[in-house]
DNA sequence: TCAAATGTTTTTGTACTACATAAAAACGAG
DNA sequence: CTCGTTTTTATGTAGTACAAAAACATTTGA
């Protein structure tokens, strides 16, 4: 044990990382040091590769990484700039039901859960008459159809018009990423059980009711996930 | 307009896409629709240079961008492999306070808000008096020392602690994440205050309290944070 | 005959060169 | 001085070459 520790310390542990890796990783810390803001232009990708010792071609596996995900920008001639990335879109990309892994996806379907019951207090700071009229309209459609595929569209109608009057964009977008894991969640559990209170009686709650009031009108609404949620971490 | 429309009909809207960004599409479309599942191996890089009709070059850059997000993996005879993505890898990269923009700044900061406001339901399915002693022991720690940065520090590790015991490993690092946002936006506003309820008394009610007990305790704890988000809110 | 050592093949990783393209900049004609 | 043209320059794409590692095949020695 000595002697493996002893080596350990004399032995620097091989890195498996590819040279796109570390270009990558030297390429945010040399962003950061250097403090660069939105907007500001970076030096052309010859210089770019010279100075970090790489091929143009390695240089530029970071770079499309960093384009990707909206940290940089680049125009034909005038170089690259640093820009502000879309906060969602690394997320955005990953989000497949078919390749993430089972844990993660029931993260996430409570990940949902949480946000809807922590919607009350801010989807009260913004609430107006306009807006709860128009959830309230969607909540009425509900009885005129009875099919199922329309049942789910209107579901994800209401809550993302919840969302959507939160006034928070990256929260909307996020919820609206989440869709397909929630669906598919569902499908999996096939159960599209509403709880004892409905899309109606949670508006009726907005017209007239308190934070409070709302909050627990929304655990009662989604009262059949939390149940399915409780026997689940009793199983584990 | 009549010519406008036509025209636009006539002739395709040029993409400003580079091939990467094609390839990284269409590389997507086609795991889709083969429906390969983490694990199954992916053809060569030449091979699918060929079929893309492209350079190896370009398709590596795309291949990058995957690799990034966790979504393949790949060894050096056996070829690529499809992976399951860390669902926060993209996000993570993308989340320095510094070159996001201001209002998704704000968002993540109420989406903070909302989380720990949303916590408390699935927070009290898994709680248990070995977490609730560790807790206690951390909100005790406060008194005892004085200095900023150690608050700091302790407000973090209450905090943190609290989405641990929601168990839910994504959710914790999601807010692991959020940190330094949360950081950044108090730097900013120069305001570290606490509301009328403590770290010690939201312990006190995870002992003998009921989850609305938490649920408007939290919300007391926060106040400072939601007064300041209603403040901002008017002025919008 | 079996096993260890060695060689071969295959596929990714990296480098380099070359050229197309687009856009800014410089230039020139009126 | 302004409009149009040419030049320059940086990115985008293609292609070739080779290094490195790992699986596979082969040889050698007991």
């Amino acid at each position: 044990m000595a002697l493996k520790s002893d080596l350990s310390l004399d032995i620097d542990k091989i890195s498996s990382d590819t040279m796109a890796d570390v270009v990558e990783m030297r390429l945010r810390d040399y962003f950061k040091k250097k403090s660069f803001k939105p907007g500001d232009a970076l030096p052309k990708e010859q210089e770019l590769a010279e100075a970090l010792g790489v091929s143009r071609n390695v240089l530029r596996e970071a770079l499309s990484r960093l384009r990707m995900l909206g940290m940089i920008e680049t125009k034909k001639k005038r170089g690259m700039i640093l820009s502000s990335p879309d906060v969602l879109g690394g997320f955005q990309r990953v989000l497949d039901p078919l390749i993430i892994s089972p844990d993660a996806l029931q993260d996430l379907f409570e990940l949902r859960l949480i946000l809807e019951m922590g919607l009350a207090d801010v989807l009260f700071l913004n609430l107006n008459d306009k807006s709860i009229r128009e959830l309230e309209i969607i909540a009425n459609s509900e009885k005129k159809k009875n099919k199922e595929a329309f049942r789910i569209a209107n579901e994800i109608a209401f809550h993302g018009k919840l969302y959507e009057m939160a006034g928070n964009d990256t929260l909307k977008r996020f919820q609206h990423m989440l869709l397909p894991v929630f669906g598919f969640v569902l499908q999996v559990e096939n159960e599209f059980l509403s709880g004892s209170v409905s899309h109606q009686d949670l508006v009726e709650i907005l017209k007239s009711g308190n934070k409070n009031d709302f909050r627990n009108g929304m655990y009662e609404h989604l009262k059949p996930h939390f149940d399915r949620l409780e026997a689940l971490r009793k199983i584990n």
